[in-house]
DNA sequence: GTAATACTATGATAATTATCAGCTTTTAAG
DNA sequence: CTTAAAAGCTGATAATTATCATAGTATTAC
């Protein structure tokens, strides 16, 4: 079996190309050119025309949008199975955001036409976009929230749980996903230092363990507790 | 002309209800309810599932997300042309979100099979309500950066200027949406006496004037040089 | 292997923001 | 109309967070 072919590809199950009938994934396939991206690369940029989107085989990009301050605020990380850039193509806008892998990534480049042909002929896939769409939505009032009424402290552990539960665990017990301590501060939206302190103490607490720039959750109820304000 | 119909309505052309065939149109305009909700009044609460949508065709509405601690964070202000809970509708979820009137309101109150159908059968419709909901997004995230980036006081300046920009001024040059201060503190995101305190700054610097708690923007090229962290 | 560079860490201090308390003004109910 | 309740305002103080400075520790390039 042809792994290369969108056909085959596992990664289409968890997104709304899995509503695109059998003739249309061929045309996304011969249509699609696949590529590699090198930990720390971007893969596009704020304020770029995007010509298609980006299908996530393998790794993980941070998106990121610059503030007028300086600092890049992370509103996003998408992993395996995730499409990025759709939202651009859709409304016909420059990107907002920008992509940079946090991991060594392995992508699918998919052109514009061959997305907007099937939005505008397949009802269903359109729809499954759709509520894709509603469901980042909502993530997204869930992190407005978050970071208007949460403290520096309580997002930082609300962090570290998000990473665990979407990106699991290394056989070591550490986070398989590893940040910098500077994009940690820029996913909670503070300063590097802060962030810093605050995991310093975390692992005073015993709440976390780290190695390097690993980091390991310890008692993962009393995280929550804490993201929770208890 | 009979404007109770949908066919006739002009908020419509606001909204994604405009991609619908007369046909369409006709349906929902037999199936939809009209209601008025006072000030304060709510439209439906957070964790409600919603059995329709709502098309605002006056007043303003304010949709907010009850935080952990307490505090009522507003995530969106819908006014006239708006359709609110469409979110909770696409993805068949209970809402995420309360819906209180800020100003009286006329909303038409659109039950979800009509709405369903047409996303099933009208792909124009569907792709219109994706279009709207990518704009939607991409305020999201604008929120997010803003929350996350800027102060209390650029926040507040900022909600000034949105406030003007979005549903403008009354005869008198003051803002035509009045807000308690209470609800501007919940729309950046802190406590009510720090929003008091700021407004009485900016009032101090000649930025704004008040008359009870109608504001009214006095200097905006300043206020946005603010805003924007000069 | 070593120098340059980026990342992590911590202290000292300043700025921002929240909280609590008390008071005044406005609004609404009877 | 008047009285209770709600909303607005201000001061004092505490807590949180940012900033600047400095130093140790990894990483990377040559």
């Amino acid at each position: 079996m042809d792994r290369s072919r969108c056909e085959n590809c596992i990664v289409r199950q968890f997104n709304s190309l899995r509503a695109l009938s059998k003739e249309e994934l061929k045309k996304v396939s011969d249509s699609k050119t696949t590529k590699t991206v090198k930990k720390g690369q971007p893969l596009f940029e704020e304020g770029e025309k995007l010509n298609g989107v980006y299908c996530v085989r393998d790794g993980v990009s941070k998106l990121s949008k610059l503030s007028a301050n300086g600092k890049d605020q992370i509103v996003k990380l998408a992993s395996k199975g995730e499409v990025m850039g759709q939202r651009s193509v859709i409304a016909e806008e420059h990107s907002n955001l920008s992509a940079v892998a946090v991991s060594d990534m392995e992508v699918c480049f998919i052109p514009k036409d061959t997305i907007s042909t099937s939005l505008q002929k397949n009802p269903n896939f359109t729809l499954e976009v759709l509520r894709h769409m509603a469901h980042d939505l909502k993530e997204a009032d869930d992190v407005i929230v978050n970071m208007s009424q949460k403290t520096v402290k309580q997002r930082i552990a609300e962090a570290f749980l998000y990473l665990k539960n979407n990106f699991g665990e290394d056989g070591d017990g550490f986070l398989a996903l590893t940040l910098s301590r500077e994009d940690i501060a820029n996913v909670v939206g503070t300063a590097t230092e802060s962030a810093i302190r605050i995991i310093s103490e975390f692992k005073k607490k015993g709440l976390i363990h780290t190695s390097g720039k690993r980091i390991g959750i310890k008692d993962e109820r009393k995280l929550r507790d804490l993201a929770d304000g208890f």
